[in-house]
DNA sequence: AATGCAATTGCAAATCATTTTCAATTAGGA
DNA sequence: TCCTAATTGAAAATGATTTGCAATTGCATT
């Protein structure tokens, strides 16, 4: 998760270029504090510059990834569009499966879990890709519940 | 986790048609114990009824999710096709980056996770996608590391 | 400030997993 | 056995994402 003044160098390091396109995509995914797809990133850049293509969203949105800067996120159960969001302190996403809300969460249990796994295997866990789906609060007074109810 | 003496009963009370078709599906499926994606089973079952389509399987595979007898999981970080395992105990998988090994685990502090966050927020978790990604034990030796070492 | 060139872009066409359309077939209750 | 709605195969369609390519542009170097 690295502060935005670094952006430059991380760029920098890796002989790619920051281009008009890229910091517009930045301060987009910056100021909208929000889980976006690729389109809607799209159609927000394309406001402020008329020209910019949905391939160089595309294009841009793996380069962020793979620096780390980005995070993509599949957050509807049956996966079509990514959802993006610039990398902060980990935290994993709850869906709706009525209304659609997403609620972020944070959990010490998901991390130990991930230890107790990458201990126990000797193995190494770079990454949890952690959703959890199911009826939100609203939801859940009218909705049929899944299991036993009391 | 339907046991396959139940599927006929389930399939009949919900108007659906037991066809060869979803027969041989449920068999491939059943024997072999392994992640299989659409068009992989496609191929096995054309092994044993060379008219099936892959249309058919992808239908297929949809009313069994439907019904809760497949599960559906999404192995691969950058999320291309889906894989496919006969439902059974509730388990979450790690995919080495590297080999591309699967490795299935339990995690009773992933279902406590499950647990805390819907007491907490009063909501209804239906199931929990959880994929961790990284270096499995055999990749991690040769793989640079991730963050500091010892 | 001018130069050089590899990295990047826009556009259009291409991929690729999955879905859909539709006419023909078939399961299974009456 | 009949009837009909569910299901199928084949081919075309979809939709998110990627790619080929010629034109542009960062940016390191004169
Ligand atoms: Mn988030
Ligand atoms: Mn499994
Ligand atoms: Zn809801
Ligand atoms: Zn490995």
């Amino acid at each position: 998760m690295p502060a935005p003044e670094d952006i430059p160098q991380i760029f920098q390091t890796t002989g790619r270029r920051l281009t008009s396109q890229r910091r517009l995509l930045l301060e987009v995914l910056t100021e909208c504090h929000d889980h976006l797809d690729a389109e809607t990133i799209y159609d927000l850049a394309k406001r402020r510059d008329p020209n910019i293509s949905l391939a160089t969203v595309y294009r841009t949105l793996k380069v962020l990834k793979a620096e780390g800067i980005v995070q993509e996120r599949l957050l509807e159960p049956d996966g079509q569009k990514h959802h993006y969001e610039m990398a902060a302190n980990a935290h994993y996403h709850f869906t709706c499966l009525e209304c659609g809300q997403v609620i972020e969460f944070e959990s010490a249990l998901i991390e130990q879990a991930c230890h107790e796994l990458a201990e126990r295997l000797k193995l190494d866990v770079a990454h949890a890709r952690v959703n959890l789906d199911g009826h939100c609060a609203d939801c859940t007074q009218l909705a049929p519940m899944s299991e036993d109810g009391p």
